[in-house]
RNA sequence: GGCCCCUUCGUCUAGUGGUCUAGGACGCCGCCCUUUCACGGCGGAAACACGGGUUCGAGUCCCGUAGGGGUCACCA
């Protein structure tokens, strides 16, 4: 039984706190948000942290932050399943009573040898059910005892998936697989199903990885006579060549795009329209989102992940940011690069400079790198292309430039442009010609935001010391 | 290997039997704008994996092949 329509609709996003939240993760818990919110309903967060070997306090925390940095705020508090195991047993023991689940005795050692068989006998490896029909009398006494949920042993089960369709899977490739380990504690298995009854999760999306894990919960729900959720099984993400995306692929943390100099805006509608369509609509923000997501728009295929088109995203987001919102990202940024913090003064300064560097930028540490030439102390150091530039034929220009700027009445962007045109005309060049040696001068670099607006945003004795300083001797 | 899923330009995708001589976006190339670089504008190259069916008609439905992916624990 699906769960009716009516009923108010709850996702969840259930990582497991053994690394950072990942690229993948973050799209998993975008769908699950806007699924939620497109139907009005809530998104939960649980956090999965029953293997003890392996989930700390930090990845907790680092997926947390990232959460928050995305803005993908969940409803309530976090429920941390380790601190659950109670409940999950309680249902354990619930099955164990209605007969649909069973003692088993086999020892950790005869399973391994059980499958050293399977496998050199080229047989699937599964267990052989010993235990489901044994007389209980036979158990050992005081002996430790998995319990293992009674599977179906024949025919077959579909499930019907948001995404993938029906899916369905002969029953012999479901084992009686371990809902309670010897040690009372709670399987993977057992705990999802029960936690997401208990969160009265309605639409459970998540990546493909977990499809056959959902025959499995089936199993448990059935056993339980629980209301089945709607699954929706999104496709992985893979690397650029189409390996599955690891470590090693770029399965980067979220915060290292951030540390990038991404945009959460930027990255967000990367992912989304990573798998998920609506017609041709690219730029797409979260209200627009939330409108529109419905499962059927997420496609069946794996998706590569394809930075350059995150870049042209971000700078997208870049140029259609407030400035002053720019500037809280982009000013530690520059005073990194400083190594020391800025005035607030400079930061004014920095602040008029951020619409001349936006359309430049595809990223907030481009950005930042493109601002630092207002900070330097003279004398710049030029670089490669900026000091053959003056050397070749710029040096006679340049102190023309000087001097006609040093008369210069007005010291204003528009004016200056009117200037060093009138320079240009009468000396029959080019206006580049003037330009280029200036920007050198300038910025140390051969490529920056406009000369006239340099000069404004330096100021008169700033920028004329700078030129002094290249003027040949 | 068993089971399951997937397959449209290099990449993300639109497309749900008939203006699909396949549309958009990123990237790439060219032109324009221009003081550089960007931004912006215009244009271009570029795809239905293959083979069989079904049908008057297949990118769209079915089967197979190939390729890719996922999954097979007292991990999650």
């Amino acid at each position: 039984m699906v769960a009716s329509a009516a009923s108010p609709v709850v996702t969840r996003f259930a990582p497991s706190p053994t690394g950072f939240l990942h690229i993948g993760g973050a799209r998993t818990a975008l769908f699950n948000y806007l699924f939620a919110k497109a139907n009005g309903g809530k998104f939960t967060l649980r956090i999965e942290d029953t293997d003890q070997q392996r989930s700390t306090p930090e990845a907790t925390e680092a997926i947390l932050s990232g959460m928050r940095w995305l803005g993908l705020k969940w409803d309530g508090e976090e429920v941390y399943q380790s601190q659950r195991a109670e409940r999950h047993a309680e249902v354990a023991h619930q099955l164990l009573e209605s007969g649909r689940a069973y003692k088993c005795y086999a020892t950790a050692e005869e399973l391994a040898e059980m499958r050293e068989r399977a496998r050199a006998e080229k047989r699937p490896i599964r267990y052989d059910g010993t235990w489901r029909d044994r007389d209980p009398a036979d158990a050992p006494v005081d002996a430790p005892f998995t319990v293992r949920i009674k599977a179906p042993q024949s025919g077959s089960t579909t499930i019907s998936d948001a995404v993938q369709g029906d899916v369905t899977v002969p029953n012999s490739e479901l084992d009686d697989f371990i809902i309670l380990r010897s040690d009372g504690t709670p399987t993977y298995m057992l705990a999802v199903v029960v936690d997401d009854h208990d969160m009265g999760v309605t639409h459970l999306i998540r990546g493909d990885d977990h499809l056959n894990n959902a025959f499995r919960q089936r199993v448990i729900i059935e056993a339980m006579d629980w209301d089945l959720p709607q699954w929706a099984h999104v496709p992985l993400i893979h690397g650029q060549d189409g390996a599955k995306l690891s470590k090693r692929h770029g399965a980067l943390g979220v915060e290292a795009y951030r540390e990038m100099g991404f945009l959460p805006e930027a990255l967000e509608n990367y992912l989304l329209r990573l798998g998920w369509g609506h017609g041709d609509e690219e730029i797409v923000s979260r209200s627009r989102a939330e409108e529109l997501f419905t499962l059927d728009g997420i496609g069946r295929n794996p998706a590569r992940f394809d930075i350059k088109k995150l870049e042209n995203l971000n700078g997208h987001y870049i140029r259609a940011a407030r400035d002053d919102h720019l500037l809280t990202v982009v000013q530690p940024e520059v005073e990194i690069s400083l190594g020391r913090d800025l005035s607030g003064e400079e930061a004014a300064l920095l602040l008029r400079t951020i619409p001349e560097l936006k359309p430049r930028a595809k990223t907030i540490n481009e950005l930042a790198d493109g601002a630092l030439f207002l900070f330097r102390t003279r004398p710049l150091t030029m670089d490669e292309k900026a000091s053959a530039l003056l050397e070749k034929d710029g040096g006679e220009l340049l102190a023309k430039a000087y001097k006609s700027l040093q008369d210069a009445p007005n010291w204003e962007a528009k004016a200056l442009g009117e200037e060093l045109r009138a320079l240009a005309a009468s000396e029959d060049v080019g206006l580049g010609k003037i330009a280029q040696p200036l920007r050198a001068a300038l910025t140390g670099r051969t490529v920056s935001p406009g000369v006239f607006e340099m000069l404004e945003l330096l100021g008169r004795s700033e920028s004329l010391a700078r030129i002094e300083d290249r003027l040949p001797a």
